[in-house]
DNA sequence: CGAGGAATTGAGTAGGTTCAAGGCCGGTGG
DNA sequence: CCACCGGCCTTGAACCTACTCAATTCCTCG
């Protein structure tokens, strides 16, 4: 059974792994779905609120998100697209899109077809459970945003989002020690966290002072993660980035077995 | 083609049945998965933070909600499970739940056993097309949450949370009228909405003064929804609680007959 | 080298919190 | 049927976090 293991250059293999093994087979496939990729500048619409989105992305270098803009000007950022990072995967034909989505940076993105995707997840059940995976804990990210914004003051909201932007480029390899590529300006992070530009500045002068945090020329260091980590009150394994337990490995491969035995059976993943 | 339509005494019917078209059968397989009903007090804990939850369930009577507890004994409500609303449908066997879940009245519930979710998907097409419809409006509620949080002042947030109860309410046929049953202290909104109970109090009177809602005897009564939705600054359709589109209706009838000529294909559900 | 966006600083303000006390209401037991 | 109790709601006052508005400086990029 060979699996991969170690860190693909590929972010999307590399997150995926993070989910369930994926084997030799699995990972051309998931290359292979991201060989076209399109260069993109910054601040290019890919997704307008309001409108019938064209179709699902991969984002495979540099960085997006997706926001709600309002009449007043203000706007709230809903998640970053970092590498490795999908919208709209399985093409659902949104008859109308609820948010925006916009790069911040120039990104290279793999568009995906209509139905491609639950062609892949038939053939590979190993890609199917880590998109569900992944879905779930894209699930747990917005409970924990939430968390964030209800229950945290300004401080506890910065730290903790730093903390998890350092995860997450880890999973996908494009982060060495404690430092990350962080291309955001401070209002897109006040947007983020529900804060004003203003504050955000004053708060990340306190972080610096402290010797916690470097943050210049569009590069983020982490100097203490662990006492970041318990100014954002985190609670360390919430993000389901660890490895997948041995409960859900064992799983997969009973019914990844199950389905070589029975073809007719549905691959249980999508 | 037999369609249910009418909003079914089953509140989980008449949930997916507003996402896609359910057959007799559909209907007749939901309504089983319901059967085995369990009744449980108010405040009984049916999932531990920190611990594996043991299995899934649907609500098919009363409430409760999802929250997050923290050291300082605030609290994080999450998000409401009202009737139709479930937990871990298919079984995903977290290795450990990363929030609690919490009956606030004495409810039932229909427990779902491991693994029988893929099954009738696997069979149901439509359910699992249901089943897909309601993970996204899902996580687009918890998108709203977001923006609320992050850029609602408290008479908007609490404006938006009567709101999208009613809606919820109304898909599963439980308001007749603008009046639901609201069982939950200020403390609850509170913990709901990211404010104190003491804040939401006073907003409250406000609204009352107004003559824009009545809150008495757990009975919600929105008297001018209209206006509300403007505090809210709520964005009508956003909920994707609106009938399916017809684009989505065509393609899901295309993949239900494209299953039925050529068995061997998953649903591309589940 | 100039221009424009981004970061920084200051001062005043507002929305919401905190702490604390009192009143209401529903349910329970005698 | 009434009295009691505890949880919930209500009110007041002081405080504080974060916002607003505005001006200045710093960078970066062309």
């Amino acid at each position: 059974m060979p699996h991969h293991n170690g860190q693909s250059q590929n972010p999307l293999v590399a997150k995926l792994s993070g989910f369930a093994p994926l084997s030799r087979d699995d990972v051309g496939v998931l290359e292979a779905l991201c060989s076209k990729e399109e260069r993109v500048n910054a601040g290019v619409t890919l997704v307008d609120e309001g409108t019938a989105p064209r179709r699902g992305f991969v984002v495979t270098h540099g960085l997006a998100c997706r926001y709600r803009l309002f009449a007043d000007g203000h706007r709230q950022i809903l998640t970053l697209l970092i590498p490795g990072d999908f919208y709209d995967l399985h093409g659902f034909l949104l008859s109308v899109a609820d948010h925006s989505v916009v790069t911040m940076v120039p990104t290279r993105l793999a568009t995906i077809e209509r139905g491609k995707v639950f062609e892949i997840v038939e053939h590979h059940p190993r890609i199917g459970a880590a998109l569900w995976w992944s879905a779930m804990q894209e699930a747990a990210m917005l409970r924990e945003r939430i968390v964030v914004l209800g229950r945290r003051n300004a401080r506890a909201r910065i730290a903790y989002f730093f903390c998890e932007l350092l995860w997450r480029h880890r999973a996908i390899g494009l982060s060495e020690d404690q430092t990350l590529r962080l291309p955001l300006t401070q209002a897109d992070i006040a947007d983020t966290l529900g804060l004003t530009a203003v504050h955000v500045n004053r708060v990340l002068q306190g972080l610096r002072r402290e010797g916690l945090i470097t943050l210049a020329h569009r590069r983020l260091t982490l100097h203490q993660v662990d006492r970041l980590q318990s100014i954002a009150q985190l609670n360390q394994d919430y993000l389901h980035l660890k490895a997948v337990p041995a409960a859900v490995e064992r799983d997969l491969e009973g019914r990844v077995q199950q389905q070589a035995a029975e073809p007719r059976r549905a691959a249980g993943s999508c």
